[in-house]
DNA sequence: GTGAAACATGAACCGGGTTTCAACTCGGGA
DNA sequence: TCCCGAGTTGAAACCCGGTTCATGTTTCAC
């Protein structure tokens, strides 16, 4: 359950008025958001506990209070947190493909390959449609929008046909969402490039003989 | 909140050994599955109450557990009957088509029609990945292997490439719930035909100009 | 060094929901 | 008509985890 420090350095994700003011005080805060992840991951919202997220961390019950309001504080915390990183792990391999075909591929792969490090991240974005409803439409908003932006710059480049829609960055988005759960968390029985690859021919050629 | 009794004719999902002998005893099964469908549609899995359901049903609370053994037993039950329930929905309109992708044209046409009318089979099934693992897998599984086994009929019939893989079937099921979820559930701001009919496009001609 | 603010602790409180159960009613076969 | 198993009832036992709070400890600015 490793976790990294997401790429930009955003304010560690307090509840409102709860931020820590000093450096011990940081530090607690980072092992309670790590740990909530854990149980989270591991045991999903409902069955997850907070003394279990505080056992994980080794500090005091009383002590998550002092950095969340609430059980669910801490899980919308943790879904916009696990959001930005994935926005920040895809972005650059993205930005840095060829063309528009080749960036939805390494979209892909880098998404698949996040997903394999992070298996939790499923259990914490999709439990949000229940928990926090307005955090994960927001997450799937905001990615179905920058597909549909790199489509436009696809079209404005000559890469790809003009007429294509929102409807087609949400069918980009679910394919790989899929993709992710089947070929990221279920199991790892093709390589992520072969995944990439089929995707990025089909998504060039159709299926049509 | 419309229930229609699924095609073929199986025996109401009880708990073992709970099937109920009588003709009062199927129609307070049937009250108690329908209420729970719109309860768990309506509150979620955990927000949704035993107490809830029987108020609805218009039944005792003491009845519920003379069908069923627990909260996630009804939960259970309901899991595989709506994955049912989708099947034969878009089961007809699938084998009626001329090719093969117009059958994932009407495949989808007919699965977003259903989600307007049964909204809560998001809340259902999605929310299965963690109140039974097992239900959610299996209804995915059997889902992308159904779209398998068509693209198959479609090589062999020559209407698509040879070469398409499990990763094309699980790419179009991706696709499919997630542009049931934006186009069904959250708006309805596109007509489902144009839907139909983009991706229709998308999956044979690709989007390379 | 000192004081005040930040932080840490965990027992106890509390509410709400699941499940049980013993008493009761219903309905159809003999 | 009578009988008995199937079905119904809802009060209350039971369980469990979220949240509070009074007390003790650490940090750091001055």
């Amino acid at each position: 359950m490793a976790r990294t420090q997401a790429l930009t350095d955003r304010p560690l994700p307090a509840s409102d008025g709860k931020a820590p003011r000093t450096d011990r005080g940081r530090r607690t805060l980072r092992a309670i958001l790590d740990a909530a992840a854990g149980e989270f991951g591991e045991r999903g919202f409902h069955d997850a506990s907070v003394s279990g997220i505080t056992r994980r961390a080794g500090v005091a019950l009383g002590s998550f209070y002092t950095y969340f309001d609430s059980k669910d504080a801490v899980f919308r915390a943790l879904v916009r947190d696990m959001s930005d990183q994935v926005r920040d792990h895809v972005g650059p391999a993205v930005r840095a493909a060829p063309d528009a075909i080749a960036a939805e591929r390494a979209g892909l792969e880098q998404f698949i390959g996040f997903v394999r490090e992070h298996q939790e991240i499923y259990r914490i974005i999709d439990e949000a449609e229940f928990v926090d409803p307005e955090s994960f439409r927001l997450h799937y908003a905001t990615t179905a929008d920058r597909i549909a932006q790199r489509l436009q710059a696809g079209i404005e480049r000559g890469d790809l046909r003009p007429g294509l829609s929102d409807v087609h960055a949400w069918a980009i988005m679910g394919m790989n969402v899929f993709l992710g759960l089947r070929y990221g968390v279920w199991a790892d029985d093709r390589p992520v490039g072969e995944v990439a690859d089929t995707v990025a021919d089909m998504l060039r050629r159709g299926l049509a003989r």
